[in-house]
DNA sequence: CATGAATGAGGTTTCATTCAT
DNA sequence: GATGAATGAAACCTCATTCAT
């Protein structure tokens, strides 16, 4: 017995070995230049393969992003996990964003790459899935903002509203690190990101 | 006498029928489903015309995004016209650029498209001349900020940064406007938008 | 005892499942876009197990045509049961035919498709098999010319060779309904049917 | 000068060449088995440069089935160009739709094979020209019946249906074909075709 | 008996680019 | 200056069939 569960812990394991190979190329090489054909052959395995486990190339993106926003919500659930005042727990996250960003680049960028895209690229079931995870992560940032409401520290301000104007604008800054050489001074985003909490802090504080 | 002039008319003219059909194509369609082909085919050019204007699809695009920086600027510049205080005229800056960005939705787009793919698609110096471009644009910005703080009002922060921030925290939330009908409702990153101006400005204020 | 039965019935059972969903597909498609993988997904059956119980695709469409036949020659045989003149059985056939070709538009297609492609799909043991099982049909109609021929009503021609001209003239007519709309009004094929029948009988008759 | 007519000379002789190559390998492997790959393998071309010719596969049979349509047409044409009498002229259509399918058995199978398959492949506007091609064939069959009527020959029916009528069965005969050896006897189905105009003409006749 | 994972060739179509005219 | 024919690689995807389990 127990070759049904071997089974589907191989298919898993396939699955997730295509998606390896998936997310490599596309940020070795972008989405567009990212083809099945080139994911089959340095996965060692066949065309008809990934179409088997995978419906379609939109299937296959889609799954790369859900893992990103899945590991994001998890490195941003650790950050707030320790007791700490509302300014400290949204800096916490804050940084546990931009450090994702930086060790996660591959999944970071893929996020954002739909995310910012023009061309709508997943069905609407798909992008409903996606943005619902998205979801999750802004709601851990919301708390935070609320508890400072709660404490008498912040601004009587809608804190969702809060939380996505930060998350906004940590995503714009973080963009920018693309200008460094010519705009930018080298990792001088980081600390422009710093100055975002920064600023956003005092404007929020009574 | 003046044929060389001539010449030079339709050469721009005939350049700028060519920007007018990519651009076009580019806002329906998206980048890497824009071909050559097809703007010759729109453009009722030849595809060696194409090529005899632009050295290759790299140097049209690029020119459509220096023609969107252009507008950009213009559209800031006129916005802070104007005499003002150093806050009504930062928040002018920030309504000009949502404007741009609904108004020019297709050179935003484009402008965005690029600054935001991982993907390095101009050559350095193209990259060099854009971001050259796009700098003007932000110097508008510092220079409000430095009269705030010239004049007692704002933090004596460097002005400069704050207005990248500000840029970036309002890239990030016009780029958010793709999520309305999920995580947010409809228009609401309008208001959000005008949220960001008052919170960075409550923050900036001594 | 009976479980060699049980086996023997679900056994067709099984097949009889596989070729319904093979006529659905086959007449949603058409015959070069159906697959046996989809056969497959759409039976809830896996694609081996189609393979166990036809050798290939070409065994299993003509499974489908067999049925097809049958169910003809079934139809034919009742519309000429009654006792009636020969010129009635030759109408009454004639129309049992057209009324098999729309009340079981899918086989009539099936058994059309391949008679009319002028690729040789079939190997010629199963083409032979085919042929006799349409023979069948043709046999009735003969018998009917016959009967006209024996009580002096029609001319002293061959029989069979009758039979074969009306079913000719006859496929070729309901071929036609695909022109409504473009050569022929509405259902103006049926009429142009019925008058196929008219002028053959004027033409047989002595 | 002149180089213009050259070049339309030339595209028109590579259309031309696309055809014939397309038309030899269709008739070779049917429908479904040629392939645009195929074609331009044979033709000796690159596949982009049939793209070129063709908007696509779809644009290039239809292609192929006018061509057959108006070869058709003039082969009728002929046949009843000389004066006779009017069963005469309906025979020696018959005779020359038959020596049609058989002189240019590539293009008739090719109309048959559009005509019949219930898969609908081409666009409206394009079946639309189609069918009017062929309607063109049919009017001189009719033309034929109404001078018989006219004549007092032939019963007072509507002549196109009488032409719609043998074109059917003329149609669903030549198909009969296929059966040869195995229901008719070789070449069977000649004799029968004429045994078509015989019972027709009888049945017509006053 | 039945499953379903795997193959890999082959399907249609589009692409950026070149170059003879 | 301008044309447009040609290339051929590469895109996504589907197929009939096999076979270890």
């Amino acid at each position: 017995m127990g070759s049904k569960e071997r089974r589907e812990r191989e298919r898993e394991q396939r699955k997730s070995n295509i998606l390896d190979t998936a997310r490599e190329l596309l940020l070795e090489k972008g989405l567009n230049a990212t083809s099945i054909n080139q994911i089959a052959k340095r996965a060692e395995l066949s065309v008809g393969a990934i179409y088997f486990y995978y419906k379609d190339k939109e299937e296959l993106f889609a799954a790369l992003q859900l893992e990103g926003l899945e590991l994001l919500h998890e490195a941003i659930r650790k950050a707030v996990a320790k007791k700490a005042a509302p300014d400290k727990k949204i800096r916490a996250i804050a940084m546990a964003y931009l450090q994702f960003s930086e060790e996660h680049k591959n999944y970071f960028d893929i996020i954002n790459y739909f995310l910012t895209s023009p061309e709508t690229i997943f069905s609407p079931e798909l992008k409903s899935e996606i943005d619902e995870h998205g979801d999750a992560s802004i709601a851990m940032m919301t708390l935070a903002v609320q508890e400072g409401i709660d404490a008498g520290l912040f601004k009587s301000v809608d804190p969702k509203r809060q939380a996505i104007i930060l998350w906004a604008a940590f995503n714009g800054m973080i963009q920018l690190k693309k200008l460094q050489k010519t705009i930018l001074a080298k990792n001088e985003y980081i600390s422009l990101y710093g100055e975002i909490v920064d600023r956003f802090l005092d404007g929020l504080r009574v």
